[in-house]
DNA sequence: GTCTATACGACGATAGAC
DNA sequence: GTCTATCGTCGTATAGAC
């Protein structure tokens, strides 16, 4: 009783697939690379290779949420600024993977596209890990708490996107600056 | 002596098809809508638009540039949050340009696509005048100071961008919350 | 279940006639 | 300035070998 289920040569093959097509999209931006593209160097043809995928969409979502599942394995626990800092090092390193992040985005505005739910369940996870870790710097009296932890937390998040969205355009943006300079106003001013 | 240089016919067809564009995009969104469609609404063939333009990403960035002079002409003077108020409504009007819009900010990461320069001057052009519209608060000593206006500019204008790219996934969440919160944040605090 | 071959319709782009 | 015709490529769909 050999591999069954969804543990056999199949799931091996649609991971690498997974991971071959990050690589391309890294590579070449998310612009101008085709599937059969990404096929050949499966080694595939292009019906072979969507013998794993409902449409191109669908693989681009799975490529995403991979790579979700990576960063999220690496980044357990957020930390801060800290963990910002090697969230959009990665980032930085991988361009075409930020262009294809970008552009699901904009796709995933559609609610039938496969991305669509990829986003909203990024963001319902987002924020509250973000939020308790406000909470926590708040209860330790090293933040001030004018605002809810929550309405914080929306404004780090979307401040992280929107330098992104930047930077796409212009590479020496500094990411990391706006962030620093936001936590900094958020330290608890009447110390000073 | 009749219509001649850039002033003639061609101009105002080529406007024309700016503006059948723009209403085409902003109902259809940006995925799914062809040249040949727009083509059809201005009763022409795909070479008889193609005429007018390069091709059809250099089509799209001109209609983001004719939204963005419009804007300009309508909020000549950043007011703060009433004039974010004002912009923001315009995108919730029109989910298909928003859309457009982040999908080309994506593609222009490449700094051969046509709208490479059309985002590198955006963002030249409206941290400026953020920046401006801070100081004159902080003389007012309606603001704090801790950080100079140019870098709480780069917050505001990246908060507004990211905002939208969680608004596209989720229509419900609050687009002016954030901005009225660190506005909140920024405001003189030691007179609470 | 895994994969190849082939074909289809639509896209953006271009050549050349009028 | 606008057309018809055509090109190469894209994502997709189906038939069928193994």
């Amino acid at each position: 009783m050999a591999r069954r289920g969804p543990y056999g040569k199949g799931e091996a093959k649609r991971e690498e697939i997974l991971q071959v097509a990050l690589e391309v999209f890294a590579q070449e931006g998310y612009r101008g690379t085709s599937l059969r593209k990404v096929a050949a160097r499966c080694h595939l043809s292009l019906p072979g290779l969507m013998h794993y995928f409902n449409s191109k969409e669908d693989l681009l979502t799975q490529v995403l949420r991979a790579r979700d599942a990576s960063a999220r394995a690496r980044h357990a626990e957020f930390k801060g600024a800290e963990t910002y800092r090697s969230i959009i090092q990665e980032g930085a390193d991988t361009p075409g993977l930020v262009e294809l992040f970008v552009s699901m985005a904009a796709a995933a505005s559609d609610p039938t596209h496969p991305a669509h739910g990829l986003f909203a369940e990024r963001y319902a996870e987002i924020r509250p890990h973000v939020t308790d870790y406000l909470r926590r710097r708040m209860d330790e009296g090293a933040l001030r708490s004018d605002l809810p932890p929550e309405r914080l937390a929306a404004i780090l998040v979307a401040l992280a996107d929107g330098i992104q969205l930047q930077w796409l355009t212009d590479r020496s943006v500094d990411m990391q600056q706006p962030i620093d300079d936001i936590m900094l106003l958020l330290a608890a001013p009447r110390e000073a």
